[in-house]
RNA sequence: GGAAGGAUGGCCGAGCGGUUUAAGGCAGCAGACUUGAAAUCUGCCGUGGGGGCGACUCCACCGUGAGUUCGAAUCUCACUCCUUCCGCCA
């Protein structure tokens, strides 16, 4: 959520900004709602500043024995007039700060101008594509022929957009996922957390799921307190929701391995074939808690982080700096990983989505870092996957095909493996 | 699932209808003393929101939400969470 005082006191600055990624920010309305408010508030607490004083005199009365019925009827009667400007103060109040929780976050001015994946910009490329001198094929075709990846019974057992792992295959990913965390843990010095999957609605609001992205989300049942997280990010975060973090603590480093939910709602027809887009997939996240001041330069020693795996894979990627249009409701500035993919139209895939959230996940979370002064703040948040398996596992396969369908493995990966070089 | 107790500022903790303007302590910040530090002493020190150029002032907040009352941290009801005990259970 964006600051109050900043958009009231920045107004045409903040419009423009929120313009840059194509959020039609509602500058007469704001001011409306947002004059219209303080009047309202003005009002309701002065009546009850003049409440509040009367009701000390009947205190005092009494206490010297003297009568008060009759101030007492006076403030009686108050109180409705109390509760009437109350009333109206609270309905704008609510519709103002409805409409903040609705706003995405300002773009970093290190952003890019543009309104879609086009105008994204490559800042980094890594690694070459590997040449085939045979037609590569895609991983559901190269999983199914192996026996290790099976869309056909997970269809039956779950449905559409789920993935079962047989054999080789799960090793492969559970090897994947402990390779990814012992690298962030060992390696990059993070502390690895497990959380639980199922979350309140505060913690999704803390780190902006809800209110605008509820369809986004499965939910147990509609009356449930519990809903499925879509990534570690949240309940990683909002593990120091409501605390204040000392300045010397900071900056902290998480990574958790989770599984993903996400209804994906919107995205019927899209990448249906293979396991890059699915309802639960598996994911290691780093997330970071920072002071303002060093939230940027740590942006890009997480991006870092991550790349760290994708070039340990020996795993062709991109670094592309989104344009304002293409980020994250909650992001002032995303860099996203592409790997390449050699069996598949769309080449490239999105593997690690590395966002810097400044101050607007603290703010709704309530999260702040006391300075040596012992002055508070809040502090800032930011988060990266480190990575998504379901977009690093197809590539290994993709890439590390050889003509008779077989996978070479990875070498960082092998140890995990009991030392195979290759599967099939 | 059953029973009892509890939730107060960064932390601990008093307060159980009107000098609460939330005591006191710890931690923190500033200053004094000191060669420096420690100890000691003095002062400052919750969050959010209104109004004012400003000194300042007002409102709300004591787990959450309702209610009683002229007035609620304090009384009533519901809910959430925590602790202890019992039951069940991997």
């Amino acid at each position: 959520m964006l600051d109050l005082k900043t958009v009231r006191e920045n107004l045409p600055a903040v419009a423009a900004a929120l313009k840059k990624r194509g959020f039609d920010f509602d500058v007469e309305a704001f001011e409306r709602v947002d004059a219209g408010r303080r009047a309202a508030i003005t009002e309701a607490e002065q009546l009850k500043a003049a409440k509040n004083g009367l009701s000390k005199k009947i205190g005092d009365l009494k206490k010297a024995g003297e009568d008060a019925g009759e101030l007492m009827d006076r403030v009686r009667l108050m109180g409705e007039q109390v509760s009437a400007a109350e009333a109206r103060a609270a309905e704008l109040d609510e519709k103002l700060y409805d409409g903040l929780k609705r706003t995405p976050n300002l773009p970093h001015e290190s952003v890019p101008e543009g309104l879609g994946a086009e105008q994204n910009v490559e800042v980094k490329a890594w690694g070459r594509p590997p040449v085939f001198d045979f037609s590569p094929k895609p991983h559901w075709e190269l999983g199914e022929a192996l026996g290790i990846l099976d869309w056909v019974r997970a269809t039956k057992i779950s449905g559409a957009r789920f993935t079962v792992y047989r054999g080789m295959g799960a090793r492969l990913e559970r090897a994947l996922i402990q390779f990814m965390l012992d690298t962030q843990t060992q390696r990059n010095g993070y502390t690895e957390f497990w959380t639980p999957l199922l979350v309140n609605a505060e913690t999704m609001f803390g780190t902006g799921q809800l209110p605008k992205f509820e369809e986004d989300l499965f939910r147990l049942r509609g009356d449930s307190p519990y809903y499925l997280i879509p990534t570690a990010e949240v309940p990683l975060t909002n593990l120091h929701r409501d605390e204040v973090l000392d300045e010397a603590v900071l900056p902290l480093k998480y990574t958790a391995y989770t599984p993903c939910f996400r209804a994906e709602a919107g995205s019927y027809g899209k990448d249906t074939k293979g396991m890059v887009r699915q309802h639960q997939f598996n994911k290691v996240e780093l997330v970071k808690f920072a002071l303002p001041e060093t939230s940027f330069a740590e942006h890009e020693a997480l991006t870092l982080d991550a790349e760290s795996i994708l070039e340990a894979l020996e795993l062709p990627y991109r670094r592309m700096l989104l344009c304002a249009g293409d980020m994250g409701f909650g992001a002032a500035k995303c860099y996203d990983l592409e790997v390449f993919s050699a069996g598949q139209e769309k080449r490239w895939w999105e593997c690690s989505s590395c966002s810097n959230f400044t101050d607007f996940q603290s703010r709704r979370a309530n999260i702040k870092v006391k300075r040596r002064d012992g002055k508070k703040e809040l502090l800032h948040t930011l988060n990266g996957s480190g990575l998504a398996t379901s977009r690093v596992l197809p590539a290994i396969l993709e890439n590390n095909q050889l003509a008779d369908g077989s996978i070479v493995v990875p070498k960082v990966l092998r140890p995990y493996l009991g030392g195979i070089e290759k599967i099939g």
